[in-house]
DNA sequence: GTAAAACTGAAAATCTTTCGCATCTTGATC
DNA sequence: GATCAAGATGCGAAAGATTTTCAGTTTTAC
């Protein structure tokens, strides 16, 4: 019984999921839709357990946890350890990118440069490393922050 | 009592500590030797506390913490965030440098590149940033780990 | 429909790091 | 040297984030 609202979007949560190798459960579909729709791009498991409160869902942190980290083994999602306690999740764009984070704020920015990338080749083969994945976060005030003093 | 063996060397980490600001205190006069003849260049407090052990130094984990962060507030050492639970701090060499981890047996290599502290800083101009600082980590498989497979 | 495999919630457990507090040291001063 | 206030330490408890345990539930393949 309780079938979810299987509205189009759900269709198409479902079919991620499933692609990932998941079984199709509520707190999935809803965890999926959250990330998809909530309009912050950056979210830790406590945001996304606060928004499910929120909306009535009963649905424990641990399963917040436990989906999250599933999601970034089927590489729907991606973890982040910025400065401060939380890990943060945000959704797989496909293309990796980098971070500046303002520290007043906790303003997100995000960027790509080919430029860096192409370094960080260079420098792992020189160094006979096989890159398998790479973080850089710029911590810095964004100019809001920096206006108001 | 208690005079700690003022060998040469202590001596040189007396001075630190005082310019420093702090007070000469066994702990931080051992924690500060270990991490400077240790060999390993990065320690977790774990490391250094277990280390202290070895030596038979009655120094509490607490007191470990506290000493690497006030050492950080002092400049003396910098506190890095790789992925998995906990810190680990080196020395503060003075320069800005980045580092590249081998993902299975955690060599970590340093490294310094222009380019990439040229682009950063050209990106966080474009986004109105002023950079506090960044952290660039290259994760990957070291060439020793690539040959055992 | 049924059953096996996978999933879930809640509580307990872990792990890293920090805090509270009574006690002890350090460093400046007589 | 002896004295003393400020600052340190040790220990256990606490905190915060994340994971595990376990018993009950749900999904999916047949």
């Amino acid at each position: 019984m309780a079938e979810t609202q299987q509205d189009g979007e759900s269709q198409l949560e479902n079919q991620q999921i499933k692609d990932a190798g998941l079984k199709v459960t509520a707190p999935r579909v809803k965890i999926l839709g959250i990330l998809e729709s909530c309009g912050k791009r950056h979210m830790s498991a406590e945001d996304v357990y606060k928004e499910l409160l929120s909306q009535d869902e009963e649905i424990g942190l641990a399963t917040v946890y436990r989906v999250l980290t599933q999601f970034e083994g089927a590489g729907l999602v991606c973890r982040r350890h910025f400065e401060g306690g939380q890990s943060v999740f945000e959704l797989n764009s496909g293309e990796h990118h980098d971070h500046l984070v303002c520290l007043k704020c906790g303003r997100i920015v995000e960027f790509v440069d080919p430029t860096i990338e192409k370094r960080q080749a260079k420098i792992a083969a020189e160094n006979h490393f096989k890159i398998e994945d790479h973080s850089l976060v710029v911590y810095g005030i964004c100019s809001d922050c920096q206006a108001k003093g």
